[in-house]
DNA sequence: CTCAGCACGTA
DNA sequence: CGTACGTGCTGAGA
């Protein structure tokens, strides 16, 4: 068996290891609400979460020690006697600690008579007999004696528990100059002043090891004591007594009386359910997140290994390497140094961006071994070399690059040879969004922690926090990890749609959209009045005035005041959202319900209104912020503010619209959608013939499936009947039930029900297809895009139904809903890359998931819509044709169609 | 001041 | 008991 098959067995120092965490950490921030301190707990579980995603092991246990009384202090009485009371803050939290690992399923040992570390030198040497490797963690130097070829120590830094030193064998000789073995004897000369063990005086570590090597060991050593010169020689022969004492007492008992069966500390996957209430108590959010986050990421919950890159790719993470501490360069010193770098990393040089204001003012370039600091400024000779750099197309490695892409623009940069973006990558890797920043990537595939930015440091440095030439550090070093971590295809997407997308989204960006601010001030006073009178007609109606926008103070109105019927529970009470009192109304009619919903209406238009109102910039232009690595199936998301929910349902919502205007220098706006796209995506995954053939006929999709459902000619279909396909119809990829369709559709159960089978008759294909999405996802522990987008469900086989059925109904959205994300984008990359081949002036602004939205230069409407309606229509070579709707227009609502 | 919960806008 | 988002408000706790 080679060393990489073998199970792991993980042995940690409780005691030692949970003792550090308490000096390491402020107890003063680790206390809880009602006074328990949790420092040590917290830190102990920190390290340990850490371990277990990095190491992997296969089986483990904790050692505690038992007592202080062991057999060293019937010995030796004075044995650790120099060590004063143990605190009552810690004592307290070593039962809770237990508490916590047995909620955890994880194995705690301890033996009266002997301490914590014998139980490691115990678990060790039966483990190497059993075939295992070894890793042990304890702060207790003694235990490098059970270091060897399949032992290796975890040795906690100084500092604290953040930072473990790995010890194997190659270690401890470079670190001591002596094998693992014999380090006691060196101990026992030198004597261990924590254990209150004196050695022989005037003989440290250097000597110790002099001897060691000049009579190979303790024995020896002590044998020749008459041939040893000097004070040392002396004090040698006078105290003897002492080494030999020590000697007895640091040798680890490899036979500790226990009856633990190794096979019995397999590693069970943490039930998050289980161990809730302990954290919850403890006031252990980030750590019981943390927890989720590896219960997730570890196990697709049916043992059946996921081909989904949802493992972490890290081995080698502790001892943690530390950033290199970079020069600042400029000139030709950059110059030279950047051609050497370029050789040492063909892959690409690590780089990041500093940013005041929205300019670059400086930047980090890094090999993995090497960083650099570059100040910049417009306009001087001596960044010749670093502009060349970023202008040629000498491959880079940014993390977040769009911000950074938006700088250099601003300040006239000129930028290429980008070629990956970990936070792009890693999204890819897992995109439910766990790892939001540079900081969380390095935590994840690194195991390693950024300093200062990472909730899950223990120790934070004072003044290290992480500069542009550490993050450019982190990106070169993470390129590697993350790319392996990506399947063939999932690679192919990044490289031939993400990657390009972004410098796409970048100019997006910085283009904005002009909005006309006059016309939203005169919507939103006009609202606000509105919702006024309204709130003033209301409160006419229950005799006093309460706060519209509280649903608390609301439910005291409706079902105390009022006496209505109470509508669906929710977490605090009775919900009062629109369909709820839209019921009511139904069933107890009350003017009060309807001037609540027209002020809700009102005053939530008003509110977008004021906000986009905010957001106008100097130049006249809201600017969003797309977030490219914003939703888990792969699609964009817009923020700051979000311009992908304006209002476009209600009359008054549209009047919003009519405020997004072309800028000045342009003659109209552009819009393009893509019609039925995800119906479109479903009749090409399912293959339905009947679907398909809808979508080639031509015909209005919902007048076509209707005939099919309700057996009549598409001339015959009702405006009834369209609306109950529609809704079905598009209910399909969301995992509709009986229930929720005839909930929408304000029809009986039964109705809905048999809706639902005529349907199935028709098209059968799509529920199998639907079916098969689901029960592939519980096999692979994943479901994939017509592009080899991934999204990893870990949730599909809970034994939890709530979370089971979301999960299904998501794994049945997301090849659909992710498919469409990955056509849109392609046809973005394909239509900003033709309209500059063309030469054209006309400009992409917006996207709202299958909708584009452009600025027209004079003359180029033609040509412009040529040009869309290309790219987005073969963007995908699907079984159904991809149409594409185009309107113009002088604003986004005339540009509707 | 931060945070959870609710409600609601879009595709 | 319909997927995916982002935002703003309230009210509770610091």
């Amino acid at each position: 068996m080679s060393d990489a098959d073998k199970p792991t067995l993980l042995v940690i120092d409780g005691h030692s290891l949970a003792f550090r965490a308490f000096y390491a950490l402020p107890v003063d921030s680790f206390s809880t609400r009602d006074g328990q301190h949790t420092n040590a707990i917290h830190g102990f579980l920190s390290m340990l979460l850490l371990l277990l995603a990095n190491e992997k092991p296969t089986h483990l246990a904790v050692a505690f020690d038992m007592s202080r009384q062991s057999f060293r202090t019937r010995e030796y009485a004075e044995y650790k006697g120099n060590r004063g009371e143990t605190p009552a803050e810690f004592k307290g939290q070593v039962p809770l600690l237990q508490d916590a690992l047995q909620a955890m399923g994880i194995r705690t040992i301890e033996k009266e008579d002997f301490e914590a570390d014998d139980i490691l030198a115990t678990l060790a040497a039966r483990g190497v007999d059993e075939g295992y490797r070894v890793l042990l963690v304890s702060g207790d130097r003694d235990t490098i004696q059970l270091v060897n070829d399949d032992v290796t120590l975890l040795y906690p830094n100084t500092q604290g528990v953040s930072q473990l030193k790995r010890y194997d064998t190659a270690a401890v000789i470079e670190r001591y100059g002596i094998r693992p073995e014999q380090y006691p004897d060196v101990a026992a000369l030198v004597g261990e002043a924590s254990d209150n063990l004196p050695g022989i005086t005037k003989v440290g570590e250097k000597t110790a090891v002099k001897w060691l090597g000049l009579y190979g060991d303790l024995e020896g050593v002590l044998a020749h004591a008459d041939e040893i010169k000097g004070v040392a020689g002396q004090n040698l022969r006078d105290q003897r007594e002492n080494a030999e004492r020590n000697r007895r007492l640091n040798r680890l008992v490899p036979d500790v009386p226990i009856d633990v069966v190794i096979a019995d500390l397999a590693a069970k996957p943490v039930d998050v359910e289980s161990v809730r209430p302990l954290f919850e108590r403890l006031e252990f959010r980030t750590l019981l997140e943390r927890l989720t986050k590896l219960a997730a990421g570890e196990s697709n919950g049916n043992g059946v290994t996921a081909a989904a890159p949802v493992e972490t790719v890290a081995t080698e993470v502790v001892p943690v390497p530390d950033a290199p501490v970079s020069r600042a360069l400029v000139g030709d010193e950059l110059g030279g140094w950047l051609e050497r770098a370029a050789a040492a990393e063909p892959a690409g040089l690590g780089l990041s961006l500093d940013v005041l204001d929205g300019q670059v003012i400086g930047a980090g370039i890094a090999t993995a071994d090497e960083s650099v600091r570059v100040p910049w400024q417009a306009g001087r000779p001596e960044y010749a070399p670093f502009e060349a750099w970023l202008a040629s197309d000498a491959p880079k490695i940014v993390s977040d690059a769009k911000g950074q892409l938006k700088a250099l623009t601003r300040s006239g940069l000129a930028f290429a040879g980008l070629v990956l973006d970990p936070l792009v990558a890693g999204w890819l890797v897992r995109p439910a969004l766990q790892e939001k920043s540079l900081a969380d990537l390095v935590s994840f595939h690194l195991g390693e922690t950024v300093p200062e930015s990472d909730p899950s440091l223990l120790v934070p440095e004072e003044g290290s926090d992480a500069g542009a030439p550490e993050y450019a550090w982190y990106s070169v070093r993470l390129a590697p990890v993350v790319l392996r971590a990506l399947s063939e295809n999932s690679r192919r997407l990044l490289a031939e749609v993400e990657m390009p997308l972004l410098p796409v989204l970048a100019a997006m960006e910085l283009r904005g959209v002009t909005v006309d601010h006059p016309e939203l001030s005169a919507l939103s006073s006009e609202l606000g009045d509105r919702a006024a009178g309204l709130a003033q007609l209301a409160y006419a109606e229950i005799g006093r005035e309460v706060n519209l926008g509280s649903p608390k103070q609301l439910q005291e109105v409706l079902f105390d005041q009022l006496g209505m019927p109470k509508t669906r529970a929710t977490k605090t009470g009775y919900t009062t959202d629109a369909s709820a009192l839209a019921d009511l109304q139904d069933s107890n009619p009350h003017p009060f319900l309807g001037y609540l919903l027209e002020h809700r209406d009102a005053t939530k238009l008003r509110q977008i209104v004021e906000s986009l109102d905010k957001a106008i910039g100097s130049d006249g232009r809201i600017h969003t912020t797309y977030g490219q690595v914003g939703a888990a199936t792969g699609r964009m998301s817009s923020n700051d503010p979000n311009l992908q929910n304006i209002p476009i349902r209600t009359a008054e919502g549209r009047r919003i619209r009519k405020a997004f205007r072309h800028g000045p220098e342009f003659v109209e706006l552009l819009t393009a959608d893509y019609s039925q796209i995800e119906m479109r995506i479903m009749a090409h995954l399912s293959g339905d013939p009947g679907l398909i053939e809808a979508f080639n006929a031509g015909e209005d999709l919902h007048r076509f499936v209707g005939a099919r459902v309700f057996s009549v000619d598409p001339a015959d279909v009702t405006p009834l009947m369209r609306t109950k396909v529609k809704a079905m119809s598009y209910g399909l990829a969301y995992g509709l039930s009986a229930f929720g369709l005839s909930k929408q559709l304000r029809i009986e159960r039964a109705e809905a029900q048999q809706l639902m089978r005529e349907y199935f008759e028709r098209f059968g294909a799509v529920r199998d297809y639907l079916r098969g999405v689901v029960e592939q996802a519980k096999v692979d522990g994943y479901t994939e895009t017509i592009f080899g987008r991934r999204r990893p469900f870990p949730d599909l086989n809970s034994p939890n139904r709530v979370l089971r059925e979301n999960a299904e109904r998501a794994a049945l959205n997301s090849p659909i809903q992710g498919s469409a994300a990955d056509v849109m984008k392609i046809a973005m990359v394909g239509v900003e890359s033709e309209i500059a081949a063309q030469g054209l002036g006309s400009r992409m602004l917006l996207t709202v998931h299958d909708e584009l939205i452009f600025e027209v230069a004079h003359g180029e409407s033609e040509s412009l819509e040529a040009i869309v309606r290309d790219r987005m229509a073969s963007a995908a070579d699907l079984l159904v044709p991809l149409d594409v709707e185009i309107g113009r227009g002088a604003n986004w609502e005339d540009a509707a169609h």
